[in-house]
DNA sequence: TCTGGGGTCCTAGGACCC
DNA sequence: TCTGGGGTCCTAGGACCC
């Protein structure tokens, strides 16, 4: 019956300041990369920077910050060191992601001689103690619940909710703080004058099922303590997808520039796909307006592949039908989908292997380059105006045009 | 909240088939 | 050419999460 949620608490400054201890009780924020906060110490949200702040708010907020890039390893290896010891006191542990974890922990009472709720603070002792790090656990009989409880107080809190004071903590939940529901989801509910945890809950199965769809129906029933969602302790296989996107700045509505920002993500993508040994056969594309409205359009290729120039064609017909110059844009992105693996590529009857194989043998070359000599060093020719304008910043040597070396 | 980047899942509606 | 009913596959897009 009980399951217990562990979140860590503002996981990659937390690290930080675990591995730092100058950095200890100062605002430390990362995420210098991208130019905007992915974590903030607690330290540093008591000034009210939080994630998605821009670097240059927080510096203006506090010129003290301690601003760093994030380091992936790093965090990867807290977060196994985590997982392990919940996996002390049970094998039914999931990883949910880097910072977040449920666990099983039915039938440990006996044999730990112990409450659950004992329990799960001697998980969230030994995690604080062994890692230096803090976590808040919730305690409760569906994943839902816990998600409440885990977030109830934080940092550094436990929280336990059971059949008798589950009402009062639903009460207390606003829609929007439910996993799985959004603004959108609870302005609708709003309309349906449900405006908390407690009133959903209590709607009637009838108005549930007329008025909303499969995810929140199955909400609704793990608010009422019904176990929909289960403790899946296999690892996450692989992609169903890959993508990738970039704002530019300023935004722009010059067809060239636009197209070569679509590139670059093409290219990126495909880098990625390689990497895992993965071969694409659609790929959806799309442009993002200033005013923040989508175009999108799918394409699908004759075989799956991995190589950016195979996908450049199609990648172009599309942005033509998509674009117009009188928008203006700021972002373009690409993903890339229906995955397999590239080793077993089904060639169409009316391929030609040589070529296919040449072209494999290109971008083998090129990943190698990048290997050696940094990311981004042999690009597509339509990429250009993007690499030109980053030329400045970096020392780079570029191939005119990968696509028609071929 | 003048707003970044990487994902997953679900559904409505059209195309096509019997 | 229009009429029914049902199944499956695919695409576009919405909503949400970390």
């Amino acid at each position: 019956m009980p399951l217990i949620h562990v979140d860590a608490d503002a996981f990659f400054a937390s690290c930080e300041q675990a591995i730092n201890p100058a950095y200890r009780g100062k605002p430390v924020v990362t995420g210098l990369e991208r130019k905007i906060v992915s974590a903030a110490s607690y330290e540093a949200k008591k000034l009210g920077i939080k994630r998605g702040v821009p670097l240059w708010d927080v510096k203006k907020i506090c010129p003290e910050a301690i601003i760093l890039p994030s380091h992936y390893e790093t965090y990867s290896l807290f977060s196994k060191r985590m997982f392990d010891i919940l996996r002390r006191y049970t094998s039914q542990v999931e990883e949910y992601s880097i910072d977040e974890a449920f666990a099983d922990i039915t039938g440990l009472r006996r044999p730990l001689h112990k409450s659950y709720a004992q329990i799960a603070i001697s998980v969230k002792n030994a995690i604080e103690k062994e890692l230096g790090i803090t976590v808040s656990v919730g305690l409760a009989s569906t994943k839902v619940l816990t998600k409440i409880a885990s977030k109830w107080k934080k940092p550094s809190g436990f929280t336990e909710i059971s059949y008798y004071n589950r009402p009062d903590f639903l009460k207390k939940t606003s829609l929007e703080d439910l996993w799985g529901i959004g603004r959108q989801t609870a302005a609708y509910l709003n309309k349906f004058r449900v405006y908390n945890a407690w009133q959903y809950a209590q709607a009637s199965e009838d108005f549930i099922d007329k008025k909303l769809s499969k995810p929140y129906k199955e909400i609704w029933r793990e608010l009422n303590e019904e176990r929909v969602y289960q403790v899946s302790t296999q690892e996450k296989d692989e992609y169903k997808s890959i993508g990738k996107t970039k704002t530019f700045s300023p935004p722009s509505s010059e067809a060239q520039y636009v197209f070569a920002q679509l590139s670059k993500n093409v290219e990126n993508a495909f880098i990625k796909a390689r990497r895992h040994n993965l071969a694409a056969k659609k790929m959806m594309i799309f442009l993002k307006t200033n005013d923040f409205r989508y175009r999108t359009m799918e394409v699908r290729f004759n075989r799956a592949t991995c190589f950016p120039n195979e996908a450049m064609g199609p990648a172009k017909q599309a942005f033509l039908k998509l674009f117009s110059s009188s928008f203006v844009y700021r972002a373009t992105g690409v993903v890339i989908f229906s995955l397999q693996s590239r080793f077993s590529l089904q060639m169409n009857l009316f391929e030609k292997p040589l070529t296919i194989e040449k072209i494999g043998r290109v971008y083998e070359a090129v990943d190698d380059l990048s290997q050696k000599y940094g990311k981004h060093i042999v690009f597509l020719g339509s990429s250009l105006p993007v690499m030109e304008k980053q030329k400045k910043e970096r020392q780079f040597i570029g191939l005119p045009c990968l696509g028609q070396a071929t």
